[in-house]
DNA sequence: GCCGTTTTCGGCCCGACTGTTTTCAGTCG
């Protein structure tokens, strides 16, 4: 597929343009069109072959015909036209704060910076502060922004974003006056990464509640502290993290939470269809000139413009509000749905829990099963069980069931799909399993697709675990074909698996968006080794609804004896 | 650049902050 790459040239082309000065809506058109692309599920290339590409709301004669040339030829013209005069280098320095494409522009044609080695020098030697329009502040700030991007992850897992943010929200909480205080941003809509975290609060006196958060002790440095915003930098394990407050009126909660969460593509969709009723929206309420008709409640504001509430995982501007139009959002999949845990390891491998551990905190999650998955022998580095081992799993669960009431341990395995496709396990001893998940965990780049089909193949194979193998912290994942894996799980009646581990979140978004619309099922495994991990399942959840899952998508949501069907056996 | 059940031309989301050019452009979310 190279969806990707299009729109990645389309990123890069609205760069150029907004260097070139460039303004407004042909940046924004080029921009619109390289997220539409990269969240698209269907291959470029085929919509392309079919001429279906001006069909696509965002694409029209023109970017249609510039996909088709690159399409056609690896090239595009565009592209080559607007990167004339422009050094690839200089691209990179508008992911700077407080820098724009007007002030690279200047700084590039005046003072000959490329890169960010030449503008630290501009910097340095005082030539930047000279420029039309810059002064000793600006270029303090800019100086501080570099600095700060070189210190901070850019983006960090959903799962760590998540960590921090409770803490601060617990801290905040205790805040004097403070009346609510909630998560914003792309935490709140549950992205597999975040960037900066976004907190959104109110409460009696704002000012208070501002200089409280800017003293959290976590603090390593505090950006801003005024009346109604505050910006501090927290330590989140090695790396340091921003974290904004914004405090507002509380009759204005609803409103500022849902411009807060964005995300800005829904907003600005919002907003459209606002317009398009003679109404406004802004942060502070939903308005027929200048009179307010809501604010209070995020519903509120959705209500007024005749679209029921959109959970924060579906803002994306990905049909969403045209669906909520329509009334046909989707019954998305919810904490409540899902009955039981389908990955999780035990001190028999490399875990660190007992059987019995482990049955209690998924009672304490409210689930009605667990099923045990440990390594298999060829994952040596695991402590993978070999057979007999397995075998010994085995009866000690079904012993276990025996003396449990209203809850069911059920018997897995993750078992290694080996070099040649096979499966480390021989059938029989499959066969004894409740549920078994199939993995690759050697050979990344080797035949990985082949080995996974075969593997579905399997009659006791009930999922592939992590299907991509990616780690969000930065290995890229397996040389797998995904798209035939998926095809492959459709025809053999498969499921594949949402691993909720946060440093994997795999399958992620568009590839669940996929497997949905093959009707592939979805299992959702935490990939358990410790205590904390059963509650990753919120992680997991949250990608899934991202891909606006739904109950009847994910396996987790059936009772065991439903999931188990024939393969049910009483012991 | 895209788009159109009033439109094939003239629209295209909204507001805040910051610093500097002292009335507003640039940038951000």
């Amino acid at each position: 597929m190279k969806n990707r790459e299009v729109a990645d040239l389309f990123d890069r082309i609205a760069d150029a343009l907004e260097i070139k000065g460039e303004t407004g809506f042909k940046v924004v058109a080029y921009r619109k069109a390289a997220r539409i692309l990269q969240d698209m599920t269907e291959d470029v290339e085929t919509v392309a072959r079919d001429g279906r590409l001006e069909t696509i709301p965002g694409i029209g004669e023109g970017l249609a015909k510039k996909i088709g040339e690159y399409l056609e030829t690896g090239t595009m013209t565009k592209y080559r036209e607007v990167m004339t005069g422009v050094p690839e280098s200089l691209l990179g320095l508008l992911e700077i704060q407080g820098l724009g494409g007007k002030t690279v522009h200047l700084m590039n044609k005046e003072l000959g910076v490329k890169d960010l080695a030449g503008l630290k020098r501009a910097i340095a030697d005082g030539s930047l502060a000279e420029l039309y329009g810059m002064g000793e502040k600006k270029v303090e700030n800019i100086r501080k922004s570099i600095g700060t991007r070189e210190r901070v992850a850019e983006r960090i897992s959903i799962c760590e974003a998540a960590l921090v943010a409770d803490e601060v929200i617990a801290y905040l909480e205790k805040a004097p006056g403070i009346s609510r205080v909630s998560a914003a941003g792309s935490l709140r809509r549950m992205k597999e990464t975040v960037g900066d975290i976004d907190i959104l609060a109110c409460g009696k006196n704002g000012k208070e509640i501002i200089r409280y958060f800017a003293h959290n002790p976590n603090a390593v440095r505090i950006l801003a502290e005024g009346d109604t915003r505050g910006s501090i930098v927290v330590r989140a394990g090695e790396m340091e993290r921003q974290v904004d407050l914004r405090i507002v009126d509380e009759s204005e909660y609803g409103a500022a939470l849902l411009y807060f969460t964005g995300s800005k593509a829904h907003n600005i969709k919002l907003r459209g269809l606002a317009k398009d009723r003679g109404l406004k929206i802004s942060e502070y309420g939903v308005f027929r000139g200048t009179k307010r008709l809501a604010s209070r409640e995020e519903e509120d504001c959705y209500r007024v413009l005749r679209i029921p509430w959109i959970a924060p995982e579906m803002r994306e501007d990905r049909g969403e509000v045209e669906f909520g139009l329509a009334g046909r959002l989707p019954r998305l999949v919810e904490t409540g749905n899902i009955k039981g845990d389908l990955h999780v390891h035990t001190r028999a491998s490399d875990g660190n829990l007992s059987l019995t551990e482990i049955v209690d905190l998924a009672r304490k999650m409210g689930y009605s099963y667990v099923a045990i998955c440990d390594h298999s022998q060829a994952a040596k580095y695991a402590h993978g069980l070999a057979a007999d081992r397995l075998a010994a799993e085995i009866d000690e669960i079904a012993a276990l069931n025996r003396t449990l009431k209203g809850f069911r341990v059920l018997k897995g395995s993750e078992v290694d799909i080996l070099a040649d496709g096979s499966l480390d396990f021989p059938d029989e001893l499959l066969g004894r399993l409740d549920f078994v998940v199939a993995a690759v965990h050697s050979g990344f780049k080797k035949n990985v697709t082949e080995r996974m089909l075969k593997a579905l193949e399997n009659p006791h194979v009930r999922t592939i675990a992590h299907p991509t193998g990616r780690l969000i912290s930065g290995r890229e994942g397996y040389d797998v074909d995904i798209d035939r894996v998926i095809d492959g799980a459709a025809r053999c009646g498969k499921a594949l698996e949402l691993n909720s581990y946060y440093d994997r979140l795999d399958l992620d978004e568009l590839n669940l968006k996929k497997a949905k619309e093959k009707g592939v099922k979805i299992t959702i495994g935490t990939d358990t080794h410790f205590a904390d991990g059963l509650a990753m399942m919120r992680y997991g959840l949250g990608i899934a609804r991202r891909a606006w899952l739904e109950p009847g998508d994910i396996l987790n949501c059936l009772g065991a004896d439903a999931l188990l069907g024939k393969r049910s056996s009483l012991s």
